[in-house]
DNA sequence: CGCGGCTTTGATGTTCATCAAGTAAAGTGG
DNA sequence: CCACTTTACTTGATGAACATCAAAGCCGCG
C-alpha cells in the first residue's frame, strides 16, 4: 500500500488524473516514468512506434514533420501542460511526427496500454482525455490557418507575438529557435525571415541581440500581423 | 419496447454505436434526428453554440474559416462517415469552423449532451470516439502540410488527384466546387488556378468540361503533384 | 434578351525563392 | 588558449512565381 505516490502532488494531477479512483490512479503513478531531455533531444520520432503517453512538465518543444524531400515542417510549439503525443496516440500505431526539445524538459510518460485500458473502464477519464485532445488539435489547425493567410512580414510578426504573448508572456525573450526554424514554422525561406527581422530592427519595432528579442513597438506589430 | 429502432440497420452502426449496450442504443435512436441538406445550405455555422453532434449519412461538405478580413479558408472536405462536429465539440460551446454542402447531403444528428452522457458512463465508446477523432485531425493537419510544401501547380495536381483518389475513387469526375472555392483550399488566387487547369489541359494531361475533370495522365498529374 | 455570376486570358508589378558571398558566432582539437 | 572548422546569420543581386488589375467570353436564369 504505497501512500506515496508522487502524483498526489504533481501540479498535473488535476489535469490528467482526473475523474479516477485512487486504485486507478495508483496503478498509473506506478507505471509511469519521468524523463529529461536537453535541447536538441528527440523525446518522439516519426514513424517509430508509440509505446507512451506522453505529456509535457517543462520545457519546451517543437513538433515536426519531414517530408520525402527530407525538408523540416514545423507544426506546432507545445509548451507544458501539453500532451506532446496527443495528435495520433489513438489513430496509429506511430508517430505521424517528430517531437524534439527546443529547450531543457522533463516529460511523464504512461504506457499507452495503461491509459487506454483506463479509458475503456472510465468514461469520464475519456471525457478529459477528449477535451484536451480537441484542444490541442483545435489550436495546431487554427494557428496553421491563421499563418497561411498573411504575407511574409505579417507572418514573422505573428510568429514574435505568439513567443511573447503565449509562450513566454513577455515583449522581451530569447528565441528558443534559429531562423532557419522560424521558416519552417511558417513555411518562408531563412533569408527572407531575416529581412523581415532586419526591416522590424530598423523601423524601431523591435531589438535585436542576437537570440534576444525586445518588442518595442508592441501595437505596430500587431498591426502588421493582422496585415498592414 | 420499441424493436424497431432504424439504426440497427444504419450502415453508420458499426462505426458509431460500437460497444453500447441495446438500451443505450434505444435511447440514443430516439433522441437522434436526420436532416437533409441541398447544395449551398450551411450545416454549422461558425460562432453559432454546439447543440448536436453530427455525422455525415450520405454527400460532400465543406468545412471553412470566415477569418476577420472576411476571406474564406477551406480547411477539409469531409465524405460520408466522417464526423462533421468531431473537431471543436470537446472543447468549445461553440463551432470554431462552418460547414456547408457541397453536394445533397444528410446528417444524422444527436443532441451533444447525450453523446457526453454516453461517454462519461461507457469508456469503451469514448475510445471509439477518441480514435475517429484522431484520424480526423490528423488528416486535416496532414493534408495541410501536404498542400503547404507545394508550388502552384503541385497543389491543383494534388487536390485533383485527392478528388479522383479520396473522394471519387475514379479518374474522371465532376467537380462540386468552382475554382474560387479550390483556390480557397490551396491558398491561391482564382486566376491561377484557373491557369494551372489550363496549363494541364494545354499539356493533355487533362481533359476539362466546366466542372468535369478527366484525368488522362495520371502518372504524370502524381508526379507534378511530388513536385516535377 | 439582358443581367449577374463564373470562368478565362492578358498585362503588369510585387513578393518571394534562389544563388552567391561574406561576416559573426560557436564548437573542436592540438 | 588559439588556430581551425563548422554552423548560424546577414546582405545583395537576380529571376521566378504569384497577386492584382482589367477586360472579355460564357452560361444559366428570370
Amino acid at each position: 500500500m504505497n501512500q506515496e505516490c508522487s502524483c498526489e502532488n504533481c501540479e498535473l494531477k488535476e489535469l490528467f488524473f482526473h475523474n479516477i479512483s485512487s486504485n486507478e490512479m495508483m496503478s498509473l503513478c506506478n507505471s509511469r516514468i519521468e524523463r529529461n531531455y536537453e535541447k536538441g533531444d528527440y523525446i518522439n520520432e516519426q514513424n517509430k512506434p508509440i509505446e507512451d503517453f506522453t505529456y509535457l512538465k517543462s520545457g519546451l518543444v517543437k513538433l515536426f514533420v519531414t517530408n520525402n524531400t527530407g525538408k523540416e515542417q514545423i507544426l506546432y510549439f507545445a509548451k507544458p501542460f501539453d500532451f506532446v503525443s496527443l495528435l495520433s496516440v489513438f489513430s496509429h500505431s506511430t508517430y505521424s511526427y517528430s517531437v524534439m526539445c527546443i529547450e531543457e524538459s522533463t516529460t511523464c510518460n504512461i504506457p499507452i496500454k495503461e491509459v487506454k485500458r483506463l479509458i475503456n473502464e472510465n468514461g469520464k477519464f475519456a471525457m478529459g482525455i477528449l477535451e484536451k485532445m480537441s484542444t490541442v488539435s483545435d489550436n495546431v489547425i487554427k494557428e496553421s490557418l491563421e499563418i497561411r493567410r498573411r504575407n511574409l512580414r505579417g507572418r514573422v510578426a505573428y510568429v514574435l507575438l505568439h513567443f511573447a504573448d503565449n509562450i513566454y508572456k513577455n515583449p522581451s525573450f530569447e528565441l528558443p529557435i534559429n531562423r532557419k526554424e522560424i521558416a519552417e514554422y511558417i513555411g518562408m525561406t531563412t533569408e527572407n525571415v531575416i529581412r523581415a527581422l532586419t526591416e522590424f530592427r530598423k523601423d524601431g519595432i523591435i531589438k535585436i541581440f542576437g537570440k534576444v528579442i525586445e518588442i518595442v513597438q508592441y501595437d505596430t506589430l500587431k498591426q502588421i500581423s493582422e496585415h498592414g
